[in-house]
DNA sequence: GAATATAGTTAGCTATGCTAACTAATTTGT
DNA sequence: ACAAATTAGTTAGCATAGCTAACTATATTC
């Protein structure tokens, strides 16, 4: 996807320089994870199963709900990620014992292992590309990516 | 996603800071994009119809095959993403009179008014997000903005 | 002119997203 | 206490987007 200088909004309270930096980093983004995701088609699975397994990989056990909460998907998209998931057998569901409406959702070993292997294969991959930066470039990246994080950590 | 302590390859050609860093980015793209595809929503086409007519807007008309390889998806896939372009008239297609297996596909007014406007809202969407950093973090993020738009144009 | 190669399509599978309508369980309100 | 409302999850049905395999039609090569 091509890189268009941002439209002069120069009215607005939005100035051009963060303008521009949006429409990079947008951009820079999107061509990133396409090209990181297709080293993910080696786990076998599919991303957004991949995505939640992560979650109870590394946030533990969760309910529906809280799942398709913090993927930000509908509970009836969750459902089926899950069923996926369970029918692989990388996560095992187990009844809630409070309430009998909830199920809790949990990574098995196999889940486990599997994830972890995708992602050291991912990251991996990623990782040899940043290498052929200067040790300037990297730690400036590195520190962007925190402000980064901080960012979408209060996101409104 | 969550973000795990990268794994201790301390063996490999690839050190741990790089590894660091490439974990965060990855899932920090992956969030940033998921927040800012919600913005598409309102101009009524999917991700990839989005992409492709992007290309056609910003780098001109294109054969399906170049199509394809630009978006780095299949000629089938490509194929079914233009007709839905084009059955909502943002793309037109015409022959190529050299060749007559290849189609020409260029974006038509509506599609390149369309796009315009879909761009706006994501970038203005982010760029309000941008606009909770510091001056300083910003040209921090602008920054390593320019440097990963380098890493992506040379990516091997 | 026959064989081969190339451009695109069609058919059919999987996965991921949605909404609307459903079941089952819990909580609330009288 | 029990009817009403809320909450958790599922099911059905739709659209988009990815793939491979097998097809048609046109160009190229031998």
């Amino acid at each position: 996807m091509p890189r268009p200088s941002p439209s002069s909004n120069q009215h607005s309270s939005i100035n051009n320089d963060v303008l521009t930096v949006a429409d990079r980093l947008h951009s820079a983004a999107i061509h990133l994870l396409r090209r990181v995701r297709k080293q993910d088609i080696a786990t076998g699975e599919g991303p957004a199963r991949l995505s939640a397994l992560s979650v109870l990989v590394f946030a533990g056990p969760k309910t529906l709900k809280e799942l398709a909460a913090a993927e930000q998907v509908k509970p009836p998209t969750m459902s089926r990620i899950v069923a996926g998931l369970a029918r692989s057998r990388l996560v095992e569901i187990t009844e809630d014992r409070e309430d009998a409406r909830r199920m809790r959702i949990a990574a098995t070993p196999k889940g486990t292992r599997l994830l972890q292997k995708g992602r050291e294969m991912r990251i991996a991959y990623l990782a040899s590309q940043l290498e052929r930066l200067t040790p300037d470039e990297l730690s400036q990246l590195g520190e962007a990516v925190e402000i980064l994080g901080r960012l979408l950590q209060n996101w409104c």
